[in-house]
DNA sequence: TCTGTTGCCGAAACCGGTTTCGGATCTTCT
DNA sequence: AGAAGATCCGAAACCGGTTTCGGCAACAGA
């Protein structure tokens, strides 16, 4: 017995479920003819149709959607790979694009498969597993990285996707994603408006696609408003508190620091925050930040951080609709879309009250007496 | 042409998966031998079982599990319908449980099929769905009511299913749950061992089996200390930020006022924050607030809110292997279970620092001043 | 009236597995 | 040596659907 016995297992109460030659034999039909009437085909006539749609109803019949599979090829589920790490960012809004994918899927009488892994490498082997049993038919693929070993899997295997993002070799490849760089442009045009002439950006973490757009939509901005591009005011990438935290003091204790902060990410600005805290500094007032990811917990904060924020469920719907599109047979480079993000304007952002100098001076006067103590 | 019709979708790259019957073929074996022989049926000589294994491995063959389904009548999957309403609380730690159901299952092989609904309905519609398909063997069914048509629907039709929480008729139902009625009875205790006399509470929502347990708790809590049952101490059913405050307002303005709260659920604990600020008074000092989640976002308030966590996790994983389980013939008697929260003392408790008398006192006095602005 | 069409359905093969049944070999015992 | 078991595997049925193929009947056209 190897331990593949042991998997096995028995069926219990064996319920009479009503089955396709059931409802034949009701209606005095080859099973087969049932079959075409419920799918549709041509060769049916219309009463016939009706006559089987309606018996159907009756006896509650409803196709298993594994055993249509074995002949179509199709089990009418859409794959999903969470990664469930730490610096995951997309953890808060997880329920809503869940909701979304769901919907979309539920409108099409498909499903959703879900999986976690815990990194990169788990997650290949995860995809490995559920398109070797095929327990989906196309996967989306959340998070996209510029060169995403995922997408070269699916690709290999034929196995239909889209990413929800952007990557390098746009080859093969269909995507709904939001267009975050113009976020980031419109962010640092905004400060330049109210009138901060030193911004600072904190990106996310290399390898993401999102991370160089936003910073490409940093630069951007900058070229935009006319200001110049300051290597030293793009900090260190940062998608959670404890290195948003890192990022914001480097900037702000800079001898010449900016006035305002741009966030790649909503959970690096939480850690801006208490950089700010620490350093005397009052966020809003002192220094603006705006941020992007648009989540809930920034409407916490006092002043409520000012954010980018993306409507996560109509991209799972979007995402899945692509999906199933893709799967059916269309091709990738007709399968693309971007959609924008939508700022809230909470309290976290304003004109400067001091220029660089000033700040400059309040910091190291602060970190000055934090000594003495 | 139905609407069937254009549900049906056309085979894309068709490509050349290894079957049994490949595998079968090139070891010159019957399909049926190889299948008894990866299946580890006691008939199968060891030496032609390790001579199949190992093809099976050198060709990569993986069975699909619908095909296996649809002979077993089990598709190795655990189904799960989110309700993704507002007042839903496991929203935040909705990742972590996700990712102990998908760890569990991915253990035993089997794979996770979610869905999401809207409202009460909503969520038994989705349910016959996909009990209708048998898109999964079993369901697990979080947030469980004392009287809930789920598992009056499962029943009926014969689908396995764990309950996460508990109900009021055990008749057939397995279970794996948090007692947080112990955790909101300590909760008191800690208080009372403070030195608060006067405790108020605010339960969940009528409904909720945790809601009715958390209540008990409360008062057994109270019995436990020997302080009198007093019911105006007792707020409005509230799980979100807008009822938490509105129930901490009611409570704080009494003539006789709590000088500690004790919430059901950290959201809304999030709102006694908002109310307690409105009436002029501090968290942790003035009156000090224990709740139940151990949400991560409690501890970015100030003073980080003190409350009873829950290891999602571990929840998930735990009801998947007990749903395995119950899908493979176990007594639901059998298959129960009970954990408990932890407590995560931060900021928000201490030691009364005025009388009911006083804080009243304080409290009028605040809303006088603002009044005549 | 005879021949094509066309419309409609039955019969059977098929999908990729699992499970039952029976039979051939190989031991073991008398 | 012959009979009785035990061991191991092949053949075929089966699961619940889909799809192909062919034939019958009705109808149209010449």
């Amino acid at each position: 017995m190897t331990d593949l016995a042991q998997r096995r297992v028995t069926i219990p109460g064996r319920r009479q479920r009503v089955t396709i030659s059931d409802l034949a034999e009701s209606l005095g039909l080859a099973k087969g003819t049932v079959s075409r009437a419920l799918n549709g085909y041509p060769d049916i006539s219309e009463s016939t149709r009706l006559r089987v749609k309606h018996a159907a109803e009756a006896m509650g019949y409803s196709p298993l959607s594994h055993a249509q599979a074995i002949r179509t090829g199709v089990v009418r589920s859409v794959g999903l790979v969470l990664q469930t790490t730490e610096h995951d960012g997309h953890r808060p809004f997880l329920a809503s694009f869940l909701a979304g994918i769901s919907e979309a899927a539920s409108e099409a009488d498909w499903s959703l498969t879900l999986a976690t892994a815990s990194s990169n490498e788990d997650t290949e082997r995860v995809l490995g597993r559920l398109v070797g049993a095929h327990k989906a038919d196309g996967f989306i693929l959340p998070r996209t990285y510029m060169d995403d070993p995922r997408i070269d899997f699916l690709k290999k295997n034929h196995v239909p996707f889209v990413l929800f993002g952007r990557t390098r070799d746009p080859e093969g490849c269909a995507w709904y994603d939001i267009e975050s760089e113009v976020a980031i442009e419109e962010a640092v045009c905004i400060l330049y408006g109210l009138g901060h002439r030193r911004i600072g950006f904190v990106p996310g973490r290399d390898g993401y696609t999102f991370s160089e757009l936003r910073l490409e939509g940093y630069r951007s901005g900058l070229a935009m408003c006319g200001l110049p591009d300051a290597p030293e005011l793009i900090g260190q990438g940062a998608l959670n508190p404890e290195a948003g935290e890192a990022a914001a003091r480097e900037l702000l204790t800079l001898e010449n620091p900016p006035t305002a902060l741009v966030f790649s990410a909503d959970r690096a600005a939480f850690g801006g925050y208490t950089a700010a805290e620490t350093l005397g500094l009052k966020i809003g007032r002192d220094v603006s930040v705006v941020s992007y990811d648009g989540l809930l917990e920034g409407g916490m904060l006092s002043p409520a951080l000012s954010t980018f924020s993306v409507d996560m469920r109509q991209a799972g719907v979007r995402l899945t609709e692509l999906l199933i599109r893709r799967i059916r047979g269309e091709a990738p480079e007709d399968l693309r879309e971007l959609a924008q993000a939508r700022f809230v304007a909470r309290g976290s952002h304003g004109q400067p009250s001091m220029s660089p100098a000033e700040l400059a001076r309040r910091v190291s006067k602060e970190l000055k007496s934090q000594g003495r103590n």
